[in-house]
Formats: C-alpha cells, sequence, structure tokens
RNA sequence: GCCGUUGUAGCUUAGUGGUAAAGCACUGUCUUGGUAAGACAGAGAGCGUGGGUCCGAUUCCCACCAACGGCUCCA
C-alpha cells in the first residue's frame, strides 16, 4: 500500500508539473483538472491555440527544467473569496471552487516553485528527488470535454506515462508493443478473417476464414440453445418507420438507425435491434401460461449507424450479428430466468477461458414507464447478482431506456473495457406491443421480456477472441486445422492420400505441395497458427505413418485414422 | 460528432517541389529440401479523393473520405 501510494503521488506531482510547463510556455492557457490514472496521469487544459505531440520534447524539456526547482509541496488552506480571487479568470477554477463551497469542503492551495493549483493533495515531499526524469513521458494528446459533457467545451488533454523507474516505464512500453501485436485488426488481416472496405465504413467482410469462425461458434450456441428450450426466429431486416414508433426507438434512437427513404409515404427504418420484430411474432402467437417461459431467438443481421469517431474494428460495428432473444415471462419468473441465463453466460464464456465481470446498469435519465416498477425490477436484478456470488459494478443511469439491465464486461489487449453480453428486463414493450398470454383463471395478462445476448454481438465476440487467443485458436475454433507438408515430390501420393482422409473426414485440413523448402511452408502454417503439422517423408511413407507437431507436442508413427480420432476428440471437447 | 495523428504497389515501409525506392506476397525458371525465410529473374503503385498555389505537386495550402489513439455516445 505504501509503494502504491507513493506511486500515487508521484504522479500526481507530475501532473502539476506538467501545468506548470505548459503555463510556461503557453501563459494564456487555463488550468483544470489533472487526476491519476493507470501508469500515468493526465491534464486538462483550456488552450489558447492547438498543439499537438509534435510540441511534446519541448514540454517535456520544460518539465525537466522546472523540476529542478521543486523541493517540496507546500499547503494553505484558502477561503472562498480568496481561493475565487487567485481564479478569478479562470472559469473552470471558479466553477470548481463553487463546487467545493456547496459540498462545504476544504479549500486548498498547493504550491511548489512557482507554480500554485487548487488541489486537495497527496504530493511527493521532495519532487526534484523523487522523480527520476527518465521514469517519465508524456504519451498522447486528446480532446476531451469539460466535466465529460458533451455540451461542454472541449479541452485539450495531454496523458503521461510515468513510473519510478525508467526499467518500469520501459517494461511498461514493451507490454503495450506486445499488446498491439494482438490487436484482432491487425491479426484479422494477418490471418486472413476478415477486412473492410471504405465504402462501408464499421461493416466487416469476412473471409473464407473469418466465416468459418464465424459459423462455429454461430453452430455452437444454436445447438446449446436448442437444448435449452429456446425457439430459433427470423424476421425482415427493414420495417416501416410505424413499427419504430410503436416501440419507441423512432423518439429514442432514430438518430443512430439507417432510414431508406422510398418517397415522402413510405420511409422504412432498417433494423437497429431484433425487439420489435420480436414482439410481432409473439403477438402473432397464441400464448398460454403453460408456454413461459417462451424464448424466442435469432441472430439476424442489425445495422447501427455508430458515430464515425466510435468506430473500432470489430470492436465496434455498424454492421453486426447479435446472439439474441426475448424470453417472455412473468414477473415471478424474473429471478429465474435470470439465473438461467447467467449459467448460460458462465458456461459459454468458460469454454474459452475469459475472464469477465458483470455490471448493473440502473434508471437512466430518459426512461420509459414508472419509477415502481423501475425500482422493483432493479431490486430484483441485484438479488439475482448478490446470489451468483460473483462481483459486480453498478453503472448508475445506464439502463437501456426501456429497463435495467446485467451486463458483461470484457477487457481487449489493450486493456480497454468492452460490453459483452448483456440481459434487459423489460415492462415497456410488451405494453407497447399490447402483448398477451392467458393465464390460469383465463384472463389475459401482459407478459414481461429479457432481451439477452450471450456473446453480445458475434464481431465483438470475435474481436475478443482474436486477441485473447493471439489467433491461435482452440482446435474446433482453426480455420484451418491440418496442414500436411510433403517433403519432396516423392511423397506427393502418400500425402494427397493422407490429406484426402482427413479433409473427407471433416477436419479442415490444406496439403501444402507448393514448390518452397520445407522451412518455408512450416513457417507459413506457423505464421498461420494452423494447430497441427503433418510432415510426409519416406520415412512416413514406408511405415504409412505420421509424423504430427501438434502446439504443444510432437507424435510420431502415428495412423491416419489414430490422428482423425485424436482430433475429433479434441474437436467435440471442444479443449483449449 | 469533437480533439490529435495517419493515408505511397496485395501487405509492411523508405523517399522527394522536377513525374517514385525496398522487403514480404505474387508469376516464371532452377532447386526436391526433415521442422520458423533455398537461388535467380519478372510483373506490379503515379503516391486516399477533389480543388488550389506554382513553369511544374505524391511532396505546399484548402475541403472531403477513411483508418488509428482519446473524449462523448453505446437502445
Amino acid at each position: 500500500m505504501e509503494n502504491n501510494d507513493k506511486l500515487h503521488n508521484l504522479r500526481h506531482s507530475l501532473a502539476h508539473l506538467l501545468a506548470a510547463a505548459v503555463l510556461e510556455i503557453y501563459p494564456e492557457t487555463k488550468v483544470t483538472i489533472g487526476p491519476v490514472i493507470e501508469n500515468g496521469f493526465y491534464y486538462d487544459f483550456d488552450l489558447k491555440s492547438p498543439i499537438s505531440e509534435k510540441d511534446f520534447p519541448k514540454i517535456e524539456k520544460k518539465m525537466r527544467e522546472i523540476l529542478k526547482t521543486w523541493k517540496e509541496f507546500t499547503v494553505e488552506e484558502k477561503t472562498f473569496e480568496e481561493a475565487k480571487k487567485y481564479f478569478g479568470g479562470n472559469e473552470y477554477k471558479t466553477e470548481l471552487i463553487d463546487g467545493l463551497k456547496d459540498k462545504n469542503e476544504k479549500i486548498t492551495f498547493y504550491t511548489s516553485g512557482s507554480f500554485t493549483d487548487l488541489c486537495r493533495g497527496g504530493h511527493l515531499e521532495n519532487p526534484s528527488k523523487e522523480i527520476k526524469t527518465d521514469a517519465f513521458k508524456l504519451d498522447r494528446i486528446a480532446g476531451a470535454y469539460w466535466r465529460g459533457d458533451e455540451k461542454n467545451k472541449m479541452l485539450t488533454r495531454i496523458y503521461g506515462l510515468a513510473f519510478e523507474t525508467k526499467e518500469e516505464l520501459e517494461n511498461y512500453l514493451n507490454l503495450r508493443e506486445e499488446a498491439e501485436k494482438r490487436d484482432h485488426k491487425k491479426l484479422g488481416r494477418e490471418l486472413g478473417l476478415l477486412m473492410f472496405h471504405e465504402t462501408a465504413p464499421g461493416m466487416p467482410y469476412w473471409l473464407p476464414k473469418g466465416l468459418i469462425l464465424y459459423k462455429e461458434l454461430e453452430n455452437y450456441w444454436r445447438v446449446e440453445h436448442e437444448k435449452l428450450g429456446y425457439q430459433e426466429i427470423a424476421s425482415p431486416l427493414v420495417n416501416k418507420a410505424e413499427l419504430w414508433k410503436i416501440s419507441g426507438h423512432w423518439d429514442h434512437y432514430k438518430d443512430d438507425m439507417f432510414i431508406a427513404n422510398m418517397g415522402e409515404n413510405e420511409i422504412y427504418g432498417i433494423k437497429p435491434m431484433n425487439c420489435p420484430n420480436a414482439m410481432i411474432v409473439f403477438k402473432s402467437m397464441q400464448v398460454s401460461y403453460k408456454d413461459l417461459p417462451l424464448r424466442l431467438s435469432d441472430t439476424d443481421r442489425l445495422h447501427r449507424y455508430e458515430r464515425s469517431g466510435t468506430l473500432n474494428g470489430l470492436l465496434r460495428c455498424r454492421s453486426f450479428q447479435q446472439d439474441d432473444s426475448h424470453n417472455y415471462i412473468t414477473e415471478e419468473m424474473i429471478e429465474s430466468e435470470y439465473e438461467n441465463i447467467m449459467k448460460i453466460c458462465k458456461d459459454f464464456y468458460g469454454i474459452f477461458n475469459l475472464e469477465y465481470k458483470f455490471r448493473l446498469g440502473t434508471r437512466p435519465e430518459s426512461f420509459m414507464g414508472d419509477i415502481e416498477s423501475w425500482e422493483k425490477a432493479e431490486q430484483a436484478l441485484r438479488n439475482v447478482l448478490e446470489k451468483s456470488g460473483k462481483e459486480y459494478s453498478v453503472a448508475e443511469g445506464d439502463g437501456a431506456f426501456y429497463g435495467p439491465k446485467i451486463d458483461i464486461i470484457m477487457k481487449d489487449a489493450l486493456g480497454r473495457d468492452w460490453q459483452m453480453g448483456t440481459m434487459q428486463l423489460d415492462f415497456q414493450q410488451p405494453k407497447r406491443f399490447e402483448l398477451e398470454y392467458t393465464d390460469k383463471d383465463g384472463k389475459k395478462k401482459t407478459p414481461v421480456v429479457i432481451h439477452r445476448v450471450i456473446y453480445g454481438s458475434l464481431e465483438r465476440f470475435i474481436g475478443i477472441i482474436i486477441e485473447h487467443f493471439a489467433g491461435a485458436f482452440p482446435l474446433w475454433l482453426s480455420p484451418v486445422q491440418v496442414v500436411v507438408l510433403p517433403i519432396s515430390e516423392k511423397q506427393g501420393e502418400y500425402a494427397e492420400k493422407v490429406y484426402k482422409e482427413l479433409k473427407n473426414s471433416g477436419i479442415r485440413t490444406e496439403l501444402d505441395a507448393s514448390n518452397e523448402s520445407l522451412g518455408k511452408r512450416i513457417r507459413n502454417a506457423k505464421m498461420q497458427k494452423v494447430p497441427y503439422l503433418v510432415v510426409i517423408g519416406d520415412k512416413e511413407k514406408d511405415s504409412e505413418t505420421l509424423t504430427v507437431e501438434g502446439r504443444k507436442e510432437k507424435t510420431e508413427n502415428i495412423t491416419t485414422l489414430d490422428l482423425i480420432s485424436k482430433l475429433k476428440k479434441e474437436i467435440s471437447e471442444k479443449s483449449l
């Protein structure tokens, strides 16, 4: 803990130092806030004229200069009036000071060298001695809205990296470099899985190998869900605007929809989610209480006009499929159905050995329905989460406009959080669509619906697992499972025979008899992360056996039939 | 959408105010190789798109498009 505090104080002190340096170089700058973050710190500035990363050397140099003069931090408590006077021309600090007054908190100024900042403390005792000039580095520049609100002015944020030693900084930079090699966008191209084209921003093209992966995940999902009593449907990708008006999406979501205008009186919305059509299907059915839970799943393609700056390879697409289902239940079934779904999550994520967290999203500012049922629903979800025994976080106001939700959160290679699966409770849409089932007493009642996805979107999930496995997928997902490599043309016939046997038995196999050296062909196969290499020379040809190199082990003298059964077992077990 | 960066052969990159260079990949020939790049040769881009400045622009300026890192958003 001691150490962590020191690192925290070091980073915090550096944020002050950055502000001091920027202020010296650009005196008209207004300083705002500068917190400590993972691996470093940042400071937000309102600059008179724009700067870029090209200015970093200059700023870093100034920081090192000033650092020499920073022997200590001194603290002074100020009255509200004194503080306001000091930061008179700075509306950001003024706003912060007002906030402190409202909350009746002490106002303290910390000074080091000639730089004074409004601050609640947490610095090094002697920065010039404790900060190593080669253990910090300015990292990136970015725009950031004042107080995180899009309506406010955009400030310039400078990110810095900071550690106690140069080695730790270098270590972190190396780690980041390694993580960048696992980037799904890079691996996706190198492994021939997918591509993008500028005429369809955010919409992946699935290449043959990528589509194999896609279909495998889909099949597994389909088989498992059939066992669990899910019934799959498919519905139109395009519906008239009327439908989106009934569901409420036209009001809440229209700007993010692709719209097809077929003439003044014929406006269609391309579906950004499946729920309204799932409501239509339910409504068309005669449903008894005996049919509940009624689970209608589907994986239709969705389109959302995500804002250009938010697109991110497979992790944020404009075109994607969800492994969706709408589970119609009674209020009494909420907790048990949530438990069912969370069990599915546990099983699915377990197969890949993925780490995830649950997050509860509560009532947003713009919500439909009455507060009372929202609170009841939120409490039900809390109960389920508590019972799950897994740690979870709460994102206040992060629920869907129609109900609270539990999300599954995962990290990508660079440590960024992504929402994967989600289970959203909804009292609103069944009412809007006037859905009914017949209860025991013969009366019509309105069901509750859970919108749920396990993978989330297939696209995002694949992005995450590409990074998770660094492209070296388990056998059942590998686009190419075996490569057969005859050493020379002399073994061509036997190699061809082995290749066909493997292929005909359903193993995804490639034969590489190209005119390249064996070393080269092995290299190619390994770079493509093919799990098994079968090398065939005279030895194997004469004994009618194979030499097989897997990722972990090398097997000699195995027959083709034995190899096939070994691989089939590994595939069906979905071994990692 | 906003802030910053980037955009040169299929990929990764070099380069320049006077009409582009390399490695890998590709094609061909030779080589028939025992576990991460055999040799040689050939073909391939007019430098994201559109304007402007200039005798002349891939290089400078403007706009747009796309990608990347953030911010915001994420039903």
